[in-house]
DNA sequence: CAGGTCGTAA
DNA sequence: TGCCCTACGACCTG
């Protein structure tokens, strides 16, 4: 079952409903003015999670729906909320609990045999009836846990003593109203029926067992640290530095996180640039142990590193990187680790220092792990981190939490629920990220590109319509117009081909995956101090690699498929006002202030598109995730001025014709490639699918090199025997089977980019 | 440091 | 709809 709410945006009452809405339901989009929520399972263990109560929600559904909710929704809500977030695993004095408000939760997961038998029966309660006894002690409260960098922390400081947080003493009852009692904005303590909760303890071998049991039964356990109580592993002596400043969108994600005085593992969902680094590294400066942080890359491992020594007081010798090329261990017993997913999820071989690390990295119970980019852990490799490391609270980050395969749900009950999630438009409107105008460009071909597309194969048509000469003109004609209002752009190109072209038909540097490390450097270099330089091209390496640089405007002009995230990614690390904002006490607001536009936009995000092409239908689908987060996409059918640009590039058809028979020289290689050798055989090079396996229509398939190459999927490209390492290549297919096909992708790209070098 | 291998996203 | 392309990064070895 699935429940559709819908917002009127307008209604005085939209904010505050829209807290609520966030905290039980999965925004769907969020345009201007009507609001479209999804009430899941999954948003429901959410909201249970952060301690929201079933009649509650309830309560206040009905009181904001313009007509009564229906008794099905009601019903829907009583069912799921009745098992979710019931249950907890807690880990206490390096004991591992099974913890419920309800006596009656824990009888009735004791009847499963898999958790019966998990259960340490300690001396006293041997000899009573098993479910006779728990352990019973006050329900958690947030007390006096004071997260550093908040309003509290502060009041603290100035007063000497301690407030409860957040409402301190200038918050009158007036002040708080039902829906932010409800979402705990205000107050953390959610009334529970019993203050009292019950617990029985579980072997820590078996917590795998019992946790995958209780999914089982629908009865996730959500994981929840008493790190103020872990008296067993050292505690690690950090703090954000006294001047900082954390904003409210990040203490209301950190208050979910820390809502009962205890660590809840789960995902905050905060933009690029909305300061997620922050709220991890706040979050590991409230828990206090050793903490582990995973990234994508080892550039965001030296990001983090520098982040925490940013804005922490963390030393140099407790925070310690571990990647390919650094290996160290901090000093003391508790410190932070930063390393990378491939690093830890590794199966492969392992240099021998790093096995003596992983070896480390296992061997130790980690109070907190932070997972950046939490997105990708679903990743059938990645998953394993959650697994081999040992930690007792997991935090998740992510600027998007989609992927375009169905693994996004796994994370519910990998790391946890989504325990907040910032609204993009809000944070724009409050200033805390960039005001994006988004506009797609509509280029018609012309009608010798046109007729070259329609005629050609999906992968040379794709390079026809990036390469479209009114395309150039287009990106031209924007990049001299924002050049010439001061701003700095970024050329995005996932075609490395079209990259090249673009850019030094346009004199422009560029950087791709294969510029080296001193190239890429030199020209970020340029782009962020020559005023000379205000513009560059990058291909997909500015999506997670590069520390990307502040950028006004953004112009795609290939993005042939149709990825959300990307397209989220990339408006999201270039619109940040990070820099701006996140200074010391707030108030040093040094960099340059943006200068906006008469419509109020600072920054631009230009879409080309080849109109009439496959192009158009990706484009959408890029889209929806910002559109979805309100953003609206302005068409632009045409540029005025365009034609009046003295140097406009391609401009003659002789030009134009030039340029096509340059982009089909560049396939025709390939094509040529892919048929001269096995003409004696007939056409088969080049159309042959890998659902031709193995069928019975493959003629030259008694021919061991023959039938080695079609196997390992090299039959596109039968230059490979042309090459001078066909030997050898030859030689590394004579393998096993089944590594063959396991290598007929690998070949492939190998054989390609070896016929591209070596051309 | 190049090249091999594996993994990821879409 | 399902699968593929591509481009790219991280790690390890010699």
């Amino acid at each position: 079952m699935m429940v559709h709410i819908i917002l009127e945006a307008f209604s005085p009452i939209a904010e505050q409903a829209q807290d609520f809405l966030v905290a039980i339901s999965e925004p769907v989009s969020r345009p201007a003015f009507i609001h479209e929520y999804k009430l899941t399972s999954y948003s429901l263990y959410a909201a249970v999670s952060v301690g929201l109560q079933t009649e509650d929600i309830i309560a206040v559904l009905n009181r904001l729906s313009k007509v009564p909710v229906p008794e099905s929704i009601i019903n829907f809500i009583r069912e799921r909320t009745l098992s979710y977030g019931k249950v907890k695993l807690v880990l206490k004095h390096n004991k591992y609990f099974v913890e419920s408000n309800h006596p009656d939760t824990l009888q009735l997961l004791l009847k499963d045999k898999i958790i019966r038998e998990a259960r340490v029966v300690s001396r006293q309660t041997d000899n009573s009836i098993w479910a006779a006894t728990f352990t019973t002690s006050k329900a958690p409260v947030k007390g006096n846990l004071v997260i550093p960098g908040t309003k509290d922390a502060e009041k603290k400081k100035d007063e000497g003593v301690t407030s409860r947080w957040p409402g301190g003493s200038g918050t009158t009852p007036s002040d708080t109203d039902l829906f932010t009692s409800i979402t705990g904005m205000d107050n953390d303590d959610i009334e529970e029926d019993d203050d009292n909760v019950h617990a029985f303890e579980i072997d820590d071998a078996k917590i795998d067992d019992v946790k995958k049991r209780c999914n089982e039964l629908e009865y996730p356990m959500l994981e929840e640290y008493d790190f103020r109580n872990d008296t067993i592993n050292a505690n690690l002596d950090i703090d954000l530095k006294p001047a900082t400043v954390i904003r409210p969108y990040q203490e209301t994600s950190l208050s979910k996180m820390f809502g009962n005085g205890r660590a809840r593992s789960g995902i905050i969902v905060l933009p690029c640039g909305a300061g997620k680094t922050l709220v991890g590294i706040t979050a590991a400066c409230t828990i206090k142990k050793s903490c582990l942080v995973l990234c994508t890359s080892s550039v965001s491992v030296m990001q983090w590193k520098q982040q925490f020594m940013q804005w922490s007081n963390v030393t140099d010798r407790q925070i310690a990187i571990f990647t390919a090329d650094q290996k160290e261990r901090f000093a003391g017993d508790s410190g932070i680790v930063v390393s990378t997913y491939s690093m830890v999820a590794n199966t492969h071989n392992r240099s021998h220092e790093s096995k003596k690390m992983m070896e480390f990295l296992t061997s130790r119970e980690w109070g907190f792990i932070l997972l950046d980019e939490v997105h990708v852990v679903p990743a059938a490799m990645f998953r394993r981190v959650v697994t081999t490391i040992k930690a007792h609270s997991k935090l998740g980050l992510t600027a998007t939490l989609v992927r375009e395969d169905d693994k996004i749900a796994d994370l519910n009950y990998m790391i946890g629920p989504k325990l907040y999630e910032a609204n993009w438009m809000d944070l724009a409107a409050k200033g805390h990220i960039a005001n994006v105008q988004c506009a797609e460009v509509w280029c018609p071909m012309t009608p010798e590109f046109y007729r070259e597309y329609l005629r050609e194969q999906s992968r040379k048509r794709m390079l026809l319509y990036c390469m479209n000469p009114r395309k150039f003109q287009a990106c031209q004609f924007l990049i001299k117009f924002h050049e010439a209002r001061g701003d700095k752009i970024i050329v995005f190109s996932d075609n490395v081909y079209a990259l090249e072209a673009y850019a030094k038909k346009l004199g422009k540097p560029y950087i791709h995956g294969g510029t080296g490390q001193v190239e890429r450097m030199r020209v970020l270099q340029w782009f962020q101090h020559d005023p000379n330089v205000n513009t560059i091209f990058l291909s997909k390496v500015g999506d997670t690699s590069i520390d990307l640089p502040e950028a006004t405007c953004l112009i795609q002009i290939s993005s042939h498929f149709g990825s959300r995230r990307q397209e989220a990614q990339r408006l999201g690390r270039n619109s940040n006002c990070d820099r701006c904002h996140q200074t010391k006490l707030g108030a040093g607001r040094i960099l340059r202030a943006k200068r906006r536009n008469d419509e109020g936009f600072n920054a631009f995000f230009y879409s080309l598109v080849s109109k009439d092409t496959q192009e158009m239908f990706y484009s959408t689908k890029r889209q929806q995730f910002l559109i979805d987060q309100g953003y609206a996409f302005k068409v632009i059918t045409h540029l005025d001025g365009l034609e009046d640009l003295e140097d406009l590039v391609y401009k003659t058809k002789d030009e134009q014709i030039e340029l096509i028979s340059s982009v089909l020289l560049a396939n025709e290689s390939e094509a040529e490639l892919g048929t001269d050798i096995r003409g004696s055989e007939g056409d088969l090079a080049g159309t042959i699918t890998s659902k031709d396996f193995g069928v019975a229509k493959f003629p030259g398939a008694q021919r061991t090199t023959g039938s080695l190459t079609a196997l390992s999927g090299a039959q596109h490209m039968s230059y490979v025997e042309q090459n001078k390492s066909a030997n050898k290549k030859l030689a590394r297919e004579a393998a096993p089977r089944h590594k063959l096909f396991s290598k007929r992708d690998r070949d492939k790209a190998a054989a390609r980019k070896e016929a591209r070098t070596g051309w």
